[in-house]
This record gives structure tokens, C-alpha cells and sequence, in this order.
DNA sequence: CTTTCAGGTAACCAACTGGAAACTGCCGAC
DNA sequence: GTCGGCAGTTTCCAGTTGGTTACCTGAAAG
């Protein structure tokens, strides 16, 4: 968490670190993201795989990763409305660095606790 | 570029993401610290690395990972006065969720000129 | 004497953002 | 007939932050 994206600022053109940066930096983008690593979620199972991020949040999330093309939106004629949220092969690529930070946050915080 | 770091949110206990984007997550915080993994580098040197990052960013970016214990600050007592920013252990760890960014920015650029 | 450079700090501003809470429409269940 | 759940949206507020500009010390160069 503790990301925030800031519209103006786009990404710098032929920085690796910023075109990536640009689709995972954003509050709470790495979270929406590893919730839906493991394959599609509903807007209230992602809530509650993270329930500190304020539907607000996590809409707007949502609606810009949608836009940049990282995941896919698709909504059931059910009734209730079920919407379902996918990422796309775009997304799909980020993984690797989601994993990436991800392991490394697990061997810090191993190291915390063993030291 | 476009990331900023909340300074009330702290880091979720326990969760390995946030922890590792605790301290990776800031404005500009990749990039500084992308600079430093060949080395150790004078502030001037980091400034010309990245010069869209304003000398009021670029301190308070050091500050924050000095404090976090993610680089050390040397002052050399030469006139005029030298400064040295280099990453420490922890600074070191973070390294691989840096370059895998930067690998997967490197993919989609390729993939966005490509195509 | 003045300028330049290193490595900052201080002040001020405007912007973007996240949080909280309330409201919506539709349906099935109680 | 009203309660709850899904999937949001809207409004309002306040906070944090980054950018810009000006300014500081000390030494050396022109």
C-alpha cells in the first residue's frame, strides 16, 4: 500500500522503470493486483481480500487499471449484478515483478522476526 | 516518478508486500535507488542520474532511506564538502524487486514498439 | 572582488488524493 | 414491507506532497 499515482506526472518516455512503474504504482495497486494473480475475482471478494482499502479506492483502481489495459471487466446478467475482474496478458506480464516484491518483503520480514 | 508515499500508513504487520513497499514505495524511490545499485554515488551524481527529480525530492527521498537504514550517508571532510550515498545490506535486498521492475518495463517497451 | 561549485535548507503554494458517510437500483429472503 | 447484499457513485473534507524560488557556508578559481 502506501502508493499513490499522480495523475500529471506520465511515464518517462524509454524508462523501463517508469513504464512499469506507471501500471503498478498507485495506492494499493500491488494489493488489487496479487489478490487477482490467482485468477479472476468479484468486486466484494476482492474488498475483502483487502478490507483497509475504501470502496472508493478501490474503484478508482479498478477503473484505471481497466483503462491502462491491465485487467478486464465483465459483468454478469445475474441478479444480483455480479462484475468480475480479470487481469489481461498485459497484467499478467507485471507478475513477475509483483513477485519479485513480494519475496523480497517475505525475506525482510523473515529477518525481522529471526534477528 | 509518480509515486508517493503516505507518511501515516505504515506498513500492514505481516504482510511481505507492504513491508518491501514500505520502502521502495515513495516518489522516485526506484529510481534513486536503481542509480545506486553500481555503486556509490555524491548527491550531485544522483542529480544528474535523474534531473527531473528537484533537489527537495532528491533530499528527502535520501533522508527517508537513511533513516530506514536502506542507505548510509558518508560525509567526507573535503572542501567543498563531498557526500556519499551508498546502499546498505538491507538497500542491497531490495535490488531484485528493482531489476525485475525494471525487466518487465523493459518487455513492454519493447512490446509497444514492436507492435 | 565576484563567481562557481558542493550540498543542502526554508518558505510558500497548489494540487491530487484518500477517507468517511450517505445514497442508489434491483432482487431474493424473512 | 423491509432488510440485506451486490456493486458501485457522489459529496465533502483535510492532509500530504511535490515544485519553485530564494538563500546559506566555505573554498578555490578567474
Amino acid at each position: 500500500m502506501v502508493l499513490k499515482l499522480r495523475k500529471k506526472a506520465t511515464a518517462l518516455p524509454g524508462c523501463p522503470m517508469s513504464k512499469c512503474m506507471d501500471l503498478l504504482g498507485g495506492c494499493w495497486t500491488p494489493e488489487v493486483l496479487w489478490s487477482l494473480s490467482e485468477g479472476p475475482r468479484r468486486f466484494s471478494e476482492l474488498r475483502r481480500d483487502s478490507p483497509f482499502i475504501s470502496a472508493k479506492v478501490m474503484t478508482s483502481r479498478l477503473r484505471d487499471l481497466e483503462q491502462r489495459g491491465v485487467l478486464t471487466r465483465t459483468v454478469m446478467p445475474t441478479s444480483p449484478p455480479t462484475v468480475e475482474y480479470e487481469l489481461s496478458e498485459l497484467g499478467k506480464e507485471l507478475l513477475p515483478a509483483i513477485r519479485s516484491i513480494v519475496e523480497v518483503g517475505t525475506r525482510l520480514l523473515l529477518r525481522d522476526t529471526s534477528s
